[in-house]
DNA sequence: CCACGATCCTGCTAGC
DNA sequence: TGCTAGCAGGATCGTG
């Protein structure tokens, strides 16, 4: 899980280091450290970080931990072993690996000209596009499902072939649904939690994804499945037509 | 630029 | 009840 740096110079790094800041860029969690120095976390599909006590026994699947003056320990839990810890030794480096991974942030650097201008060209599916991460980061295979059906639009629409008005939406969707996220602390499937253990409460409120079968919270059509880019994907077969128009539209 | 399949892992569940 | 195939919130790489 530690691709970039072996474990004891990661370790002798890390040693005595006052975390400074913490931020995210797209899916990666950023500490902070004295001097330059940046831990890198990525949950990937089932990784947790979950706050403990000093001496609290790990949970299975602990496979990393940061002990702090007083006592706190920050346990990354991740069954799959998928998720990763990265370090880098300076903002640059690592500004460097983030800006060849990640696009736009939704929340933060999206506006309608900017998404005009990152959308031409893309002639691939609206759903592969939005689950790139070069494209826009930090949506994953259920707010990219949420995101199209806020939006009405087909996930197998040419990306390039949206009209003006239907860009808006998709950017107006592409907010909103991770805002509401956010303020619902995550979405809770199979193991997500906080950092107290916690579950969020967004998945109580999916229109779209895993509702097969399930009517439309807008017009009662039962909800589709298909697969798009190996991933399951749900719509509004109704709603979200390939050709544009829909019917809550005007 | 894009689609697709394989890959890294383990846990859960639907179906037999 | 017990077994097993298939699937899962992600990202990368190779091939075409």
């Amino acid at each position: 899980m530690l691709p970039n740096a072996a474990p004891e110079h990661l370790e002798a790094t890390v040693r005595g280091l006052t975390v400074q800041t913490v931020d995210r860029r797209g899916k990666y969690l950023l500490m902070g450290l004295e001097g330059d120095c940046w831990l890198v976390v990525h949950r990937k599909m089932s990784g947790n970080l979950l706050l403990h006590e000093a001496g609290d026994a790990p949970a299975p699947h602990t496979h990393f931990a940061l002990r702090f003056e007083g006592g706190a320990e920050l346990h990354f839990v991740d069954p799959r072993k998928f998720g990763r810890v990265y370090l880098f030794e300076s903002r640059a480096r690592l500004d460097a690996f983030l800006s060849d991974r990640l696009g736009l942030e939704p929340l933060a650097d999206l506006t309608a000209r900017r998404l005009t201008a990152h959308i031409r060209g893309r002639r691939g599916r609206l759903k592969s596009l939005l689950l790139n991460q070069r494209f826009l980061a930090g949506i994953g295979n259920i707010y990219a499902d949420e995101i199209l059906w806020e939006a009405r639009l087909h996930p197998e629409r040419a990306a390039d072939s949206l009209t003006p008005p239907e860009r808006v939406r998709l950017l107006h969707a592409a907010r909103g649904i991770l805002e509401a996220a956010i303020e619902r602390r995550g979405t809770t499937f199979a193991g997500y939690v906080d950092e107290t253990g916690a579950r969020g409460e967004n998945q109580q409120h999916l229109r779209a994804y895993g509702r097969t079968g399930l009517p439309c919270l807008r017009c009662g059509r039962p909800i589709q499945r298909i697969v798009i880019a190996q991933r399951g994907t749900w719509f509004c077969p109704r709603c979200q037509k390939r050709g544009g128009t829909s019917p809550g539209r005007r």
